[in-house]
DNA sequence: CACCGAGAGTAGACAATGTCTACGTGCCGG
DNA sequence: CCGGCACGTAGACATTGTCTACTCTCGGTG
């Protein structure tokens, strides 16, 4: 499990073979049979602790915002600055095949982690916060990804990603409190 | 090449195969090597078309539209039905190591849609285009990439997608003009 | 007209991988 | 003591990506 994580930050997304992760591991390449029956099932092991140390890094920065408006922005930055620095993990998080397959896991695995943001949305914009909370997650994370695949590289640099993330969270909660009011 | 399309599309990201493409193909499996030396060329020319039908299905869009503001909103649209309705070319387009090693054909062919997009943006948001345009792409692109993986569905429906996209678009061109005048 | 050379496809080989199956092996409860 | 059982091992097999040697087939040149 640890030898998956490590090889998955190190070597990339199509490192992550069983063979690869028992060599690393130091036992045969049979031994995950049991616990993961297929490379999806253990793939999806890896990904859920990538979302958990998401959610770890997310709820730490919450906690060191002094406001909940401040939390808000410390998550964005914080899921953004994690897409950047672990993109293999976040790729893998978000595929499309292992949400479909061993999804209930993943799911359930993520929910806390978004209602945690309904949480501290709520404290900004009692406003439906559901609605404001899904709308600062798909913007955040469509800067995020398109972040770690470098998608942005050739259009600007990393400063204004910066601002982009900054940028996202004011205009909604603007418009969340605004319209509530 | 068409036979790598199909595949992807009906077999999903994992049935693109070299073997794979020239079994529908009907060709002997060096076939295509000349061509594409490597899996992860024939992704990426792959990808390209992808590309290239995602660039004409906005191009489209946008001229439907009867202002530019409405353009804008019928771009982000069928951004958002493209990546739904092709969930694994949406991804593969975006895939990390595709853009990392034959990443300038990817790069350049992208380049055209979101000058398009800038124009667009231009139009109804004369300051800062550029800018503009990046939150637009990367607040949309968030919605589409959750929606293609099925990731929203525990938490919204389908209606609520479109109002997201909507609202993205809305609140983007606001702000993006309040604060040009 | 004969030839030959380059572009294009074929076929076999090889290592690596996912998955299946049969087989040890040590440990704990009765 | 010993029998089952959780856990790991090892071999096999089909499939895949990639490499290499080889055919084939025209189009231009002597």
């Amino acid at each position: 499990m640890n030898a998956g994580v490590r090889l998955l930050e190190s070597e990339g997304q199509g490192a992550l073979t069983i063979r690869a992760v028992t060599r690393e591991a130091g036992v045969s390449h049979g031994a995950p049979r049991r616990y993961f029956p297929t490379l999806s099932a253990l793939a999806a092991a890896v990904a859920r602790v990538g979302l958990v140390d998401l959610g770890l890094a997310l709820n730490s920065a919450a906690r060191q915002a002094v406001s909940p408006r401040e939390s808000l922005d410390a998550m964005a930055h914080t899921y953004v600055q994690f897409a950047a620095q672990r993109p293999a993990m976040f790729a893998l998080i978000f595929r499309h095949d292992l949400l479909e397959g061993s999804g209930e896991n993943l799911r359930l695995a993520s929910r806390p982690v978004f209602d945690a943001l309904i949480d501290a949305v709520e404290a900004v914009a009692p406003e439906n916060p559901q609605f404001t909370a899904l709308r600062l997650w798909t913007s955040v994370h469509g800067i995020a990804a398109l972040h770690s695949t470098r998608a942005l590289e050739p259009i600007t640099d990393v400063s204004a990603v910066t601002e982009l993330t900054r940028r996202a969270v004011r205009d909604v909660i603007a418009d969340a409190t605004e319209r509530g009011t």
